[in-house]
DNA sequence: CTGAAAGCGCTAACAC
DNA sequence: GTGTTAGCGCTTTCAG
C-alpha cells in the first residue's frame, strides 16, 4: 500500500507543514520555498513513494487534467488514428483521455457526454456525427470547452476540425469523369449524420456541375459494410447501367464491392469504385481501393491542440480548421469498358 | 453555467440539509428518507439541473467509477474491438474508461500506468505485452485491482484473459502440414513480448512434434507491417526453399505478403501463409488470409467482467481464462506446388 | 519563507 | 426521518 501515502505523511516526514510540502512539490510554487526545504521535502516524498492524488487536486483546483473524447464507433477504422493523435498530443501535456462510444445513438451519446461532464473533464472532443446539435447547448451550459472533429456544427462558434467533403467528393467525381464515366451513382452514408448528408449533397452538386444525372443515389443505414452492401445492391438493381460508384466512405465501398461481386460486376472491369477516408489497409484490399484521403491522425492532433489552446486561454482565437483532402488512385477505378 | 449547481444549492431549494439531499438522490440510501422529501429534493434537483460532481464523490468514497485500460497501440486493429468490449461492459455498470497507449515502450508504459493510478482508477486492464513484469509489482502496492488481457504474467495470482497460443499455432502448423507442406518458416513477433515469444516457442514445439525442422525463424522488431516485411525478406533469403510461412500475427502476415511479392513468390501458389488474430478486414485482402481467430471483443468483455467481480468482491475467486482459438481457412494457404 | 485555516462537493457516522 | 459534524487530500489565501 505504498501509494496510500498522503501529502500529510510527506510533510510530517520532512518536518514541515502540508502547505509547505505542497509548495515544494509543485514546480510552479517551488521557487517560493527555501532551497534546502525543497530538497528535504522532495527527498521525503521520494523515500515514502509519494504520489499526488489527482482526484483531490482536481477537486481543489477544478482541473482534472482529463479530456473526454466521444466517437461513434471505435471499431470503425477511421477513429483509432484520430483518438491516437489526440492521446499523443494530450498525453504530452499531462492529460489523460476518457473515451466514450455512442454507437450513433442519440440517447447513448447524451448519456456518455453527461458521464464525462460529471467527471469534470477539462475539455471535450466530439467526433460524433449526429446532425442534431442538442448536446452542444448544454455542454456550453456546463462550461466545458468543446472541439468538434470530422463534422461541423450549426453553432459556428464551436471550433471544428473537418475535412472538406465538398472538395473531396469533387475529387472522386472528377476523377471518374476524367476516366470517361458518365453514369455514376452514389452509395451515401446515413443522411442524419453530417458526413452522410454533406457528401450526398456534394455528390449531387458535382454531378450537376458536370452536366450529369445526379439522381442515382442510395443511402445506407449506417457507415458499415453490410448496410453499404444493401444500399449498393438496391442502387445497382435500380440503375443497372451505372459504370461507376462513389461510396460515402471506405466501409460502404467494401460493402459495394460485395454487392458488385454478387451482381456479377467485377471491379474495376465492369464497375469503377471510389471510397472515402483512406482508412488503414484499404491499399491491400482486392482490388486496392481508390479513395479520398482524410488525415485522421492529424485531425486528432489538431483537435487536441485547439482544445488545449482554449483551456489554457493561450494564443489567438481558436477557429475551425478545414483540411484539404487528396485523392489516392489505386486499382478500383479505371476507364469504363467500351460499349 | 447551469451545471455549477451543487448539492448545497439543491438542499437550499428543497429546504433540507445537504445530507438529506444526498440521501434522497442516492438510490442506495433513498429508502431511509421520507417519500415526500425525496420527491421534493428530486424535483428541486431537476429544476436546477443538478449534476453530481463525480470528482468530489470519488474523493469521499474512494471510488472514481473509472477504469484504466492500457494498450500498446490503438492503431493495431486487434485492440479497438478489445477496448470496445471492455467499454461496453464497464459502461453498463456506470464506469468510464481511461485509455492509455504505450507504443510498447517500457518507460512510456510505466508513465501511463502511473498517471492512471494517480487518477485513482478503480481498476486496470493491461493489454500490454512486455515480458518484463515490473509494473505489476507496484500496481499491487498501490492496491489497484488488475486484469491482464492477451498475455499472462509470471505472477500467476493476477487474473488474465488469454488465447491459447500454443494451441493456436498448432492449428496453423497442422493445417499447413495437412496440406502437404514440410518446409515451414515462422515470422515471429518481438521476442521481448509475451505473445511474440510464446508463439515462437509454440512454433518450434509443433514443428518438432511433426518431425520437421523448426529452425526457419525470423523475429520482427514490432508487430507491424514493415518490420514483418523485413523479417520475412530475411527469412526467405536465408531459406528460399520454404513452401509456407506461419506469421506471428496478421500484420506480420501482411508484411510477409509484401516480401513474398517482392521476391516473386505469389501467395498462395508459390508460398502458403497463415496469420494470427483474424483482425477486421483480413478476409477482404488479396488473398484473403488464412488465420487463427482470437475473439478480441469477447476478451475485452471478459476482462471487464472479471475486473468488476474483483472490485465488487462479489462471486467466486476470479481466475485466469484461457480462450480456445480456432482456425479460419481462407485463400492464402493451399497445397504446395509439386516439385 | 513558512504555518494556520479554510474549503473544493460530497458522503457517512453519529446524534436527536 | 433529518440535521450536525467531520473529513476524503489537496491548494490557496492570509498572517506572521
Amino acid at each position: 500500500m505504498t501509494s496510500r501515502v498522503s501529502l500529510a505523511d510527506v510533510a510530517r516526514e520532512a518536518g514541515v507543514h502540508t502547505s509547505t510540502a505542497s509548495r515544494a512539490l509543485n514546480p510552479e510554487t517551488q521557487s517560493v520555498v527555501n532551497d534546502a526545504t525543497v530538497t528535504r521535502v522532495r527527498e521525503a516524498a521520494r523515500r515514502l513513494g509519494y504520489r499526488p492524488n489527482t482526484v483531490a487536486r482536481g477537486l481543489r483546483t477544478q482541473k482534472t487534467l482529463t479530456i473526454g473524447i466521444v466517437v461513434p464507433d471505435l471499431e470503425n477504422p477511421l477513429f483509432p488514428p484520430l483518438v491516437r493523435g489526440a492521446e499523443q498530443t494530450l498525453g504530452g501535456a499531462g492529460y489523460s483521455l476518457l473515451v466514450g462510444n455512442t454507437d450513433n445513438e442519440q440517447a447513448h451519446t447524451e448519456a456518455v457526454i453527461a458521464a464525462l461532464i460529471d467527471r469534470r473533464v477539462d475539455g471535450l472532443i466530439l467526433a460524433t456525427a449526429e446532425l442534431d446539435n442538442a448536446p452542444e447547448a448544454w455542454i456550453r451550459d456546463a462550461g466545458t470547452p468543446v472541439v468538434l472533429v470530422n463534422r461541423a456544427s450549426s453553432d459556428d462558434s464551436i471550433p471544428a476540425i473537418v475535412g472538406d467533403d465538398h472538395v473531396g467528393i469533387g475529387l472522386a467525381v472528377d476523377h471518374l469523369v476524367a476516366l470517361g464515366h458518365r453514369r455514376i451513382g452514389h452509395v451515401a452514408g446515413p443522411l442524419r449524420l453530417s458526413t452522410g448528408a454533406g457528401r450526398e449533397a456534394a455528390f449531387r452538386a458535382h454531378m450537376a456541375r458536370q452536366g450529369l444525372d445526379p439522381g442515382a443515389v442510395a443511402a445506407a443505414e449506417w457507415f458499415q459494410i453490410e448496410p453499404g452492401e444493401a444500399a449498393a445492391r438496391a442502387l445497382l438493381e435500380r440503375h443497372p447501367d451505372l459504370t461507376a460508384i462513389v461510396a460515402g466512405n471506405d466501409l460502404l465501398a467494401l460493402g459495394t464491392l460485395r454487392a458488385a461481386a454478387a451482381a456479377g460486376r467485377a471491379v474495376p472491369d465492369a464497375l469503377s469504385l471510389t471510397g472515402y477516408n483512406d482508412m488503414p489497409f484499404v491499399d491491400m484490399m482486392q482490388p486496392p481501393l481508390t479513395t479520398v484521403r482524410v488525415p485522421a491522425r492529424t485531425m486528432g492532433e489538431l483537435a487536441a491542440d485547439v482544445l488545449l489552446r482554449i483551456i489554457t486561454g493561450s494564443g489567438d482565437e481558436p477557429r475551425t480548421h478545414v483540411l484539404a483532402p487528396t485523392l489516392t488512385v489505386r486499382g478500383s477505378s479505371r476507364a469504363p469498358a467500351p460499349r
